[in-house]
This record gives C-alpha cells, sequence and structure tokens, in this order.
DNA sequence: CCAAAAAACTAATAATCGTTAGTTTTGTTT
DNA sequence: AAACAAAACTAACGATTATTAGTTTTTTGG
C-alpha cells in the first residue's frame, strides 16, 4: 500500500536506517521490532527487506559509519599543527557537535553496540581501543610539553569521553540554551576545572 | 533437581536478583531472558516464579534500591557542615565508589531504567531530576560563594555525572591500577582542570 | 503503452518470549 | 514417620520474534 517515500537527500535504504536509528535510540535494539520500524514508516515488515538484509545490518552500518568518522577526525586533529591544547579543544568540539547533528546514531555507538554480532563485535571494540590509545598519545604529548598537568592519561581520556557523551541525554532535555553553550562551558570545566583559581 | 542456594549473605530472591543483575548488565534487559537467568542459577526458568512476581519486578528493585541509596547519601552530604567543595568531593567520591562495589547494579541504574513499566517509569524519571536539581543547587551556592567558578549549574553536573559514569566502562577493562588512583585522578580533573596553570 | 524491474503485499515458518497450571520432589516440623 | 510447606519440575499457553516464500501491485524505461 504505502511506499517508502525516498527523501530529497536519502534513498528508500537511508529512509530505513534514519528510522531504525531513532527507535534503537529510543527503545533500545534488542527492544525494538522490524515490526516497529516498519510501522513508523507505515510499510510491512517484510517489505523491508527489499532494502536491507537482517537487523543487525542496520545495527552494523550505523555503529561502523559513526566510528570512521571519529578516526577520520582523529587523524586530521593528529596530523595538524596546533598545539596540544588546541587538538584537545578540536576533539571535544568535534564530539559535541556530532551528538547535535547525530543524536541518534552517536548514541547506539556508544550505547548499543554490544549487541553486535561476531566477527564485528571485536572489530568495533578494538577500533574503540584504538581510538582512545591516539586520544590517551595526544594528552601524553601534552604532559611532556608541560601544557596539560600531570594526570594518568587513559583516565583523562575515559573523563573526558564520559563527560562528553552525557551531552546526549542533555539533548533530548532541552532546558538549556544550545549547543555553543554547552560546548564552551564543558571545555571550560574540562580544561580549567570547577574550582575557583585562588588570586 | 538443582536447588537455589541462598549464599551466606542473601535470601534466595537475593540470589536471583544478583544473578539477574549480571545478565542484564551484560546483556541488556531486553536481551536477556528469564530462561539466560534461570539457567546461570542452574534451574528451569518457572522455578523463578516461586520467588519473584515477574521480571521487571526484578528490573524495579535494582534500580529504585540504587536510587534510594543515591538519595540518602545526597541528604547526608547536605546536611552537612563541610565547605562547597568538600560536599563536591563527597559526591564525586561516592558515586565512584558504588560504581566499584555495585557495579552492575548502578550500571542497570544508570542504562536501563527505561525498560521500566509506567508508573514506575515517570517515578524514577522524576527522582533522578530531583537529585540532579539538588547536585545543581550545591554548585549553585559553590559559585556564590565563590568557591567555583561562574559555570552553568546544570551542565557541571552533566559532566560531573557523565564523567564519573565513564568509570564503570573503566571497571571492565581494569588496566589502571586501582580505584583509589581513579578517583584521586578524575577528581583532580573534574575540579582543577587538565591544562596547567600558567605561574 | 507495454514490458521489465522494483517494491509492496499476504501467509507462514520455526524459534523464543514471559508466564501459568498442575504435579512431584525436597526440606522442615511435630 | 506423618503431615505440611517450600520449591523444584514438566508441559503448555498465547504472543511475539526475525525472516522466507510466493504473489501482487507499483514504478520505471523504452
Amino acid at each position: 500500500m504505502a511506499k517508502i517515500i525516498a527523501g530529497k537527500n536519502g534513498s528508500k535504504k537511508e529512509v530505513i536506517s534514519k528510522t531504525a536509528s531513532k527507535l534503537f535510540q529510543q527503545k533500545g535494539f534488542s527492544a525494538t521490532s522490524m515490526r516497529d520500524i516498519a510501522e513508523t514508516i507505515g510499510v510491512e515488515a517484510p517489505s523491508l527487506y527489499n532494502h536491507i538484509s537482517s537487523k543487525t545490518e542496520l545495527l552494523q552500518e550505523i555503529c561502523f559509519r559513526i566510528a570512521n568518522v571519529f578516526n577520520a577526525h582523529m587523524l586530521d586533529v593528529e596530523n595538524s599543527k596546533a598545539s596540544l591544547q588546541v587538538k584537545l579543544k578540536k576533539l571535544i568540539s568535534f564530539h559535541i557537535r556530532m551528538i547535535v547533528t547525530e543524536y541518534e546514531s552517536v548514541y547506539i555507538s556508544d550505547h548499543e553496540w554490544k549487541h553486535l554480532p561476531e566477527p564485528y563485535l571485536s572489530n568495533f571494540k578494538n577500533q574503540r581501543k584504538l581510538y582512545r590509545a591516539r586520544f590517551a598519545n595526544l594528552i601524553l604529548e601534552g604532559i611532556k610539553t608541560n601544557e596539560f598537568k600531570k594526570i594518568d592519561p587513559p583516565i583523562a581520556v575515559l573523563t573526558i569521553l564520559s563527560a562528553i557523551s552525557g551531552v546526549e541525554s542533555w539533548r533530548r532535555s532541552k532546558k538549556i540554551t544550545d549547543a555553543a553553550e554547552v560546548e564552551k562551558n564543558m571545555i571550560a570545566i574540562l580544561l580549567e576545572g570547577i574550582t575557583q583559581k585562588q588570586s
């Protein structure tokens, strides 16, 4: 009856993927059925299989697309000639902007990856590990050049990435004015801390 | 055949709850079946219903138990006579220690609460909101007394709580030495920031 | 306008889900 | 040992799951 209408910018498969992203984020991957996705689009569940091959394929494409974007950006930052502090700011800023522009996908890549089937699961976990190692290495360099304090780099990475991922939960309850405000405050807290410097 | 063996410190129901917590954390609530829980204990699924009334009851008890613990601690901190900075440290420290000692339950309370049925879902979300408001108020007071910088309190709360919840993901891949080390570093980063103060 | 391809449909699969009913086994108390 | 309660079991329920097969409708291209 109803047909999947491809938006101006997006094939039919991308319509399915976008819808799946929304539902995976709202209800979780396991709690989202193919019928849920189909109903949201306005189509019967088996019709989806004319465009995709499986439910997990949807999850895979979301997770690895986001991973690739972050890996590519990390390479950019690494190759740039900025100071370590600027590099760190760039990374934090990019993460926040990604959450703002691609909320659902980033959320899924952060929280639903554990439902990936092997061998994709191991691959994904490995990429994640590697990304954090590169992040930690950047902080380590900053400590060496005395730009950063002598903190444990892995813990710093953990703290920064987790803090950023919290913006996801804000994004829904949008009490706070705009993304730039969040970015400014968060960078200030992470880089300069909360307590007042005694003058 | 096999019987649910109640550990020294825990009724049979608590054995089920502990097992469920482990599986809910590992696989997610929706992806965990009653048969999974039963098999882990070494019993048939219907036997569980001699001790519990439903699967969601398990989730409810986990989520609200953790919520109560945090609410009680918040009250303690509010009533204490310490400085705002010490109060903030107390809160951060307590969160990290809770994650260390009650990893699975805290994780579930943080990530699986969305599967709570109404009216428990609304109740839980409300408690969460209230807790954060109390946390934000604490920071606001600190800004007034000039102990803290002029940052947006809700964003600060978001940043702190998210950063802390990242310890959950560390807890599994325990590369880092011990909890005290994580706590020390994380408090240092959040309170004093990453960048070196220019002397 | 007709043919071919794309994409929808209905019907059905086997598997698994949480849970109930009814029965048997186990443990405790008198 | 007899009686009673607790807790296990088997069998089955109706619902839902992802997915396949086969068919019909719709869209596209010449």
